[in-house]
DNA sequence: CAATTGTTCTATGTTATCTATAACAGTTAG
DNA sequence: CTAACTGTTATAGATAACATAGAACAATTG
């Protein structure tokens, strides 16, 4: 699990290592039961303070990505199911009005339609099914 | 044109402003050459500082939405003809991280890449020629 | 028990946002 | 041209978010 924090971007620390942890979980280099590091630990290995990556392990506590027990520390939930169902409509409800914000934003610059749903599953298809786990897996082993 | 800002939100006034006038303009609310309320009597309107509004105004001007001159205030632009090919490419590219980023939180809380296509389709069927211009513009048959 | 975990508390410095005056340069109606 | 109005800039202060720092706490685990 490779983390890397821009301190020069206008995104704060703490969001940047949320949306990467999120982001590893998308991609299969994190799975459930995973461990993350300790707060401290990966604190001192990014150079920031510890309540910076406290914060960001916060949010993914109460997204539903990551879950604390004492000391054995962070690790990766069973995502989808730990979600309670109100917090998975909350956040569908999110997506949904980020996805209407930029058709708009991309209307009104002149984009057309299919230009947007054709960028749209472009995106989509980096995010799916490409981009495998590190190790390139073999086998498209139909079934 | 109808703006309202919400002073409680996590979205700063001047953001809420800017994004209000591009959906204004891409549902057409607001067409090339339409003015714009100065920036004080707009802030009078909505109840905020000239500062705030002006601000809104000139993120909507280096964004290429609209055009200063003089007194004459501010005015709509022509939307995808006044911008310069490098913003226009590089919101394009802020566009497509966004809708990765999308995506693959989408991926992360379990969502498959067909309902996620699905979602980007439907809202780009609300952003697009869907929602006409506030009066309906239908020849009514009978009024 | 002793160590490590996430958590909480207080405190400080930086930055962004918003507000408030005030003044300025450019454009335009009268 | 003159006066009025436009966006723009400078300065200043209040508030909040962000990040840092040090210290201590309860819970879990070897």
């Amino acid at each position: 699990m490779l983390l890397k924090v821009d301190l020069a971007s206008d995104e704060p620390i703490y969001r940047q290592i949320r949306t990467q942890v999120v982001h590893a979980v998308a991609t299969g280099q994190l799975s459930a039961g995973d461990q993350l590091p300790s707060v401290r630990a990966l604190a001192s290995d990014l150079g920031v303070n510890m309540h910076t990556v406290n914060k960001a392990y916060a949010v993914l506590r109460d997204e539903g990505y990551v879950i604390m027990r004492g000391r054995s520390g962070a690790c990766i939930a069973d995502t989808a199911k730990t979600l309670s169902p109100a917090r998975a409509s909350e956040a569908q409800e999110r997506m949904a009005d980020e996805l209407l914000h930029l058709a708009l934003e991309f209307k009104a610059r002149g984009g057309t339609r299919d230009d947007f749903t054709a960028l749209a599953n472009q995106q989509a298809a980096l995010a799916f099914s490409d981009t495998p786990p590190t190790p390139a897996p073999r086998a498209s082993t139909h079934a």
